[in-house]
DNA sequence: TCTTGCTTCTCTAGTCGCTAGAGATTGTAG
DNA sequence: CTACAATCTCTAGCGACTAGAGAAGCAAGA
């Protein structure tokens, strides 16, 4: 049957050789069969896997929610309301990171505005950092991590 | 002269002890004198720097800018555009974050709404995380992280 | 003085999702 | 047979903390 190496799975679907191997450890892509070599040989439907976990990726999903995805996408006959579920979690998560961006913007873009552009000592960005009080609108004290990386 | 001891500091600024502590080993926070028990005496200007710290923590500034806000704060006569830089810096940095956030926003929001709300097979959550082509607009393929933690 | 209990100390390791590099081996084309 | 490319394992690093262990210091009450 046919099989497909690392790297050019990695060329297929976009994903570097280290992160594959990675996946693998962390259990969300399984470990394939090895060569006589040692070396990695995937099944050809790897290449649909890896896709979708770039793609959920590419969108913010997390790992974990990922892996749920992709246990819930090998069961075609189950109730897709976990799947719907996880996504709208999902866009709860990414609004309220751009609710608190959006307030900090805000705050940010008046420190620059109302800057006269003059000496350390009249600075309104030094002023302001130094005092939460000079904050005109209250953005949130700060709290979970905004987004996963990429 | 008056100190005060990490505890009390913690309280004052909102930083947890342990942030504090590690804030002094990058050397964001100039290591205090200490007690004849080893303790940490702060004087009372190290509230004054971790509020700034924390301030601008809060409005996503990273440690390295925060780094040279601490130092320009520290030279008064000294012009301001360079902190006015930072912040313009790290307003732009604000707004693509947004800007992407969008873009998936608008994406995910698709997919939950398309869907019929069936089974799996049908399941317009998992049919597009399997397929970029299905997406309606072009979100980018994911990059920089998108914003410091906490 | 002694004890109780809180605070602080240092040190290590874990978080998330990778990324980079060293050094060894395997595979392939000329 | 010789290059050279691809892959292997393993370790360590990123940013900005957070959590926990085990030891030591310190203040107040009995
Ligand atoms: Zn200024
Ligand atoms: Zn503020
Ligand atoms: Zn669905
Ligand atoms: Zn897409």
């Amino acid at each position: 049957m046919p099989a497909i190496a690392i790297g050019p799975l990695a060329d297929e679907t976009g994903i570097k050789i280290p992160t594959i191997r990675y996946y693998e450890e962390i259990g969300l892509l399984p470990s394939p069969p090895r060569s006589r070599g040692n070396r990695r040989l995937y099944p050809m439907a790897a290449i649909g896997r890896l896709r979708f976990i770039r793609h959920a990726r590419d969108l913010g999903f997390d790992i974990d929610a990922i892996r749920q995805l992709l246990t819930l996408a090998d069961q075609p006959d189950h109730s897709c309301a976990e799947a719907d579920r996880l996504a709208r979690i999902h866009l709860d998560d990414i609004e309220s990171k751009i609710a608190r961006l959006e307030a900090l913007r805000d705050e940010v873009r008046h420190m620059v505005a109302d800057c006269a552009q003059d000496r350390i000592r009249q600075c309104r960005v030094i002023e302001v950092l130094a005092d939460h009080g000079q904050c005109r609108h209250d953005h949130p004290p700060a709290s979970s991590p905004v987004i996963n990386n990429r």
